[in-house]
DNA sequence: GACAGAAACTTTCCAGTGTCAAGATGCAGA
DNA sequence: TCTGCATCTTGACACTGGAAAGTTTCTGTC
């Protein structure tokens, strides 16, 4: 990471130019390049990501970018397998204990709250290839690790209540996030998510029994 | 809308000429740029939205929308205070009913399913400016309607419990609308985002049930 | 060590973009 | 009719993503 690098104007662009003290070849650009758009990411936003940018972070050319990902759309369906790789190893650290349910919700906000330059590409099917293999993998991966784990912390009997309380709880800790990253959220909550989300966890139970007495009867859940 | 224009090729781009036809002055090109925006939004995504492209479809030359809007991020800016306006509008609807929160939250998803194009932006500070007077007023509102229906939905004694639950509400029915747009949610859940809504309420139940059994005695809220 | 092929990276070019300054046009009021 | 001003166009600039073709280095094989 910290390879000497020289840029050089030339012919009126800005490049990077082999020297003796930094090789051609990079070593580890692809990883390279990654850390310096989810930097850029989370410092201006996905929408003003420049591959050209991430080239000069990194001290290469700017079709050195293109070279290895195919393309913009490439470097952000790298950015979100990745990403859901990181989110599946953190969630799935919760899976056994009792308090499962809560733990991996906590954990989800944490994550995207950490790693919002991750975070934001994942969700984002405008921008990456949402049938790379790799990548679809790695969402699967990652929501099957959420769903069990409602499964567990939800006594849901039949499958339909379980898929259910899955999508409840996914959207909640979702749009927790997204929220507050967006910085929509009262700031009366405080500057730490981890305690603004316990917080709304505790607002949950009371919209949970809101819901339970606005639902009419035909449509409340059958099991109970 | 369907004045007459007639698109020129010359010098090498393409621009439009006033004709006989179509005059000088547009006439309303600001709401016909806004418009021609959000539709672009809405077929190709935010990240591809081009200024040169709204004005080829609305018919003027390149410059135009940059004179109107001061710029793309003007662009964005107009169109997240004219969807918090809409938002504001449909969910201000409900107030008074018995089942407000229910059907509030319904609208909500209703409203960010339906106009993607709007709701897309709005939550993406790095698109508009945020700090926009007309933009904070319209958003200030809409989340002033949505914070008084959970406070008559949910019988929240104080108000920390009322902001919280406010704040967990908000956090399901957005979490559900970006995950639906996004395609990440489970395709057993069928293609009508308003059953599919219904669906995630009755998740909701189980949701907070276990949201309850999991948070600590002293995690609780104190009221009961 | 010499060679060949593949991989990594650069160079050069192109069409397209957002923004700016300057000009042209038409409207609204005196 | 004249004047000021908002509306819109023209032309230029620096920047972007992408494609094609070239150069450099590595890796394996003899």
């Amino acid at each position: 990471m910290s390879t000497e690098l020289v840029n050089v104007k030339m012919f009126g662009q800005t490049g990077a130019v082999p020297t003796p003290t930094r090789p051609y070849h990079h070593g580890n650009l692809r990883s390279a390049l990654i850390a310096a758009a989810v930097a850029e990411i989370e410092s201006a936003g996905a929408a003003r990501l420049s591959l050209r940018e991430i080239a000069r972070r990194a001290g290469v050319s700017h079709a050195a970018p293109a070279h290895h990902f195919g393309g913009k759309t490439g470097v952000f369906t790298a950015i979100a397998a990745e990403g859901f790789g990181l989110l599946a190893e953190r969630t799935g650290r919760r899976a056994g204990q009792p308090d499962a349910l809560l733990a991996t919700a906590l954990a989800y906000i944490e994550f995207g709250v950490e790693h919002r330059g991750y975070f934001e590409v994942m969700w984002r099917p405008d921008l990456h290839d949402a049938s790379d293999p790799g990548l679809a993998a790695a969402r699967d991966r990652a929501f099957e690790i959420f769903y069990a784990t409602v499964g567990t912390g939800t006594d849901s009997a039949d499958p339909d209540a379980l898929r259910d309380a899955a999508v409840a709880a996914w959207s909640a800790v979702h749009g927790f996030v997204v929220l507050w990253l967006s910085g929509n959220l009262p700031a009366e909550l405080g500057r730490d998510p981890a305690a603004a989300a316990l917080s709304a966890a505790r607002g949950m139970i009371a919209v949970g029994r809101a819901t339970e007495r606005q639902l009419s009867p035909e449509e409340l859940p059958s099991s109970e």
